[in-house]
Order: structure tokens, then C-alpha cells, then sequence
DNA sequence: GCGCTTGTATCAATGGACTGATATATTTCC
DNA sequence: GGAAATATATCAGTCCATTGATACAAGCGC
């Protein structure tokens, strides 16, 4: 007998998680294939468009980041994330540096070619953001991130 | 120059949208890394675990579903779809059958042994249930199980 | 019957994602 | 100095996901 409706002892419904983590499941696919259509024209992938945002952010753009804290920060596995930054140091769009203090531990930081491909990623990108998020009030997107935000730290530690 | 905090048209705030998406992206990882790992002892990945709860539903129990209702159900594509589809019959946990009103069409079914894991799998899918959802009350599910319906009606025609 | 559309399947190529095991260099702690 | 921990990389295997092209059978309209 298959249980579709029922409760656990910390106050979760079964049939609304089970709603929640499908529609996250479908929005998560569609992220990828419809955003692959904005970012494809810069031959990027909606993987490398991650982690492009990632090192252009502003207190990060002169100093890189480590490839654990990429992985901390994009919360994939290190396996992973070696073959997305290969790729991308191939096109030249990164740069793996040795880091002064630590010589184990490389830099990863945007090289001119991906500041450029970033650059020119803005437009699309805001196309993008506008056709998925044009019926959502500001507040309502503020909400979105802030219960996604929340699920994601709860996630870390499920 | 790269713009990092801007606004479209429609206003969407370029940051705002930048963040969501990111935790999209590492929510939607960190489901299926440890989502795996709660169903992975019943030898299921996180999308056969979607494909046997769309089977598993009371309205599509007996009547099963089509290929194409399984793409746009879990918005995946046609062979990519395949693949999951032929391992699934490979373990004689769903089955193909010849539609009786349109030969073209297959009806896809759970096998009994996919009832059986599935109703294995309803044990450890509350526990990952419980581990992620804790913190929040049952109207912040249901408002993050809206928001993200609406978001992925939204990306379906980005 | 002929042609168009539909539903499914398949092949090829590319890229992303995981686990597990192994390797190498460096830093740190004792 | 030597052992342990750290940071990265690599290899192998499996699976998920995409586009694009091709094929084939069946339904349907004419």
C-alpha cells in the first residue's frame, strides 16, 4: 500500500513535499535548457554562466577564488568542477594561478577573454531573467530567494 | 565594464535575479547529491525516483502514462527520457505496453517489482523529507511549492 | 492510396554530475 | 625530522541531459 497523503513527526506533509521537490526538480531542468538557449549564442553553458558570475563578483574579481571555495560556493564535487574549469581554462576564458601564500592552493580568476564573453553574456542574461520572472513582483522574488536560500543551507546538512 | 546591479523593464532587479537563480541552481544540486544518497540503498538515482512518483500517482496508477506525457510531466527530453526509461525496464521496475486505442503510443506502467521498490523507497524519501523541511512551517511550504510552480509555468515559455 | 502528422526509437556528439580510488605536492603539527 | 592533514588533480565507471539527424510505424485527411 503506497502512503500518497501523510504527515512525519516534524510537521512536514508528504504530499506538499513531495509537490515542492517536483516543482524544483521541472524548474531546475527548464533553468538549464531554457537559459542554455540566452548563453548559447556565447557558446557558454548555463554551468560555466555559474561559474563566470562567480569570479566576476566584485570582491572577488581581483583575488580569484580557490577551486574549494568554487566548490563550497556552487555546491558541486570536485570531479566535477576540475572538468568545467579544464574547459574553460581551453577557450582561455580563466586562468589557474599559483597562490602567493599557499602554493599548494590555485587562484581561479576570469581572464580577459571571459571578462569579455561575461560582458557580453549581460544582455542575454537580462533577457533571460526577464522572461522567466517578468510575472513576479519584486517582493515575490525577494521571497523566492529568501525560502530557496534557506532550503539550500538545510540541504547542506540533510 | 560589467554591470552588477541594474534593472530591466519589467521590474526585474538584475542582482534580486542573480541570487534566485543561484540558489536555484544549488538548491537543485544539493537535491539530487543527497537525494541519492537517501534512495541510493534501494539502487535508484534521484530521476528514477521522479519517474516511479509520477507512475506511483492514484490517477495514473492503472492507466499508466505515455512518453510523451512523461516529458512533459518532468520536462525532460524525448531521448534523454529513453535512457532513464530503458534502464528502469532493464530491472523490470516499469513496463511498455502497445496502447490499446493508438498503436503509435506506449503506455509506460510500474512493474510489480517497481511497486514494491517504491513502496520501499516511502521510508527513506520521508526521512530526506523531514531532514529538509524542518525548519520550515507549512505555509512556507506551500508558499515555496507556489512560487515555484509559477516560476516553472513561467520558464516552460522562456 | 498518398501524403502529412504524430509517437516512438535510435545514433552520434557534447557536456555535466556523481562516487570511489589513487597520486602528488605542500603545509602544519608534534 | 617525520607524520598527518590539506589542496589539487586524475582515472574509471555510471548516469543524466541536451541538440541534431535519421528511421519507422501508425493514424488521419484528402
Amino acid at each position: 500500500m503506497v502512503r500518497q497523503v501523510s504527515t512525519t513527526g516534524g510537521g512536514v506533509d508528504f504530499d506538499i513535499a513531495n509537490r515542492l521537490f517536483l516543482r524544483l526538480y521541472q524548474a531546475s531542468n527548464l533553468m538549464h535548457r531554457q537559459g542554455a538557449r540566452y548563453v548559447g549564442a556565447q557558446g557558454a553553458t548555463t554551468q560555466q554562466w555559474a561559474v563566470l558570475a562567480a569570479l566576476a563578483r566584485p570582491p572577488v574579481r581581483d583575488g580569484g577564488m580557490s577551486v574549494k571555495e568554487l566548490m563550497a560556493f556552487l555546491d558541486l564535487s570536485r570531479q566535477n568542477l576540475t572538468a568545467v574549469l579544464d574547459r574553460l581554462e581551453g577557450r582561455a576564458w580563466i586562468a589557474r594561478a599559483k597562490d602567493e601564500d599557499d602554493a599548494r592552493s590555485r587562484r581561479i580568476r576570469l581572464a580577459p577573454q571571459g571578462r569579455a564573453v561575461w560582458a557580453a553574456m549581460q544582455s542575454p542574461i537580462e533577457s533571460f531573467f526577464g522572461a522567466a520572472l517578468s510575472d513576479f513582483a519584486l517582493d515575490e522574488q525577494v521571497a523566492l530567494y529568501k525560502l530557496l536560500d534557506r532550503l539550500k543551507t538545510k540541504l547542506e546538512s540533510a
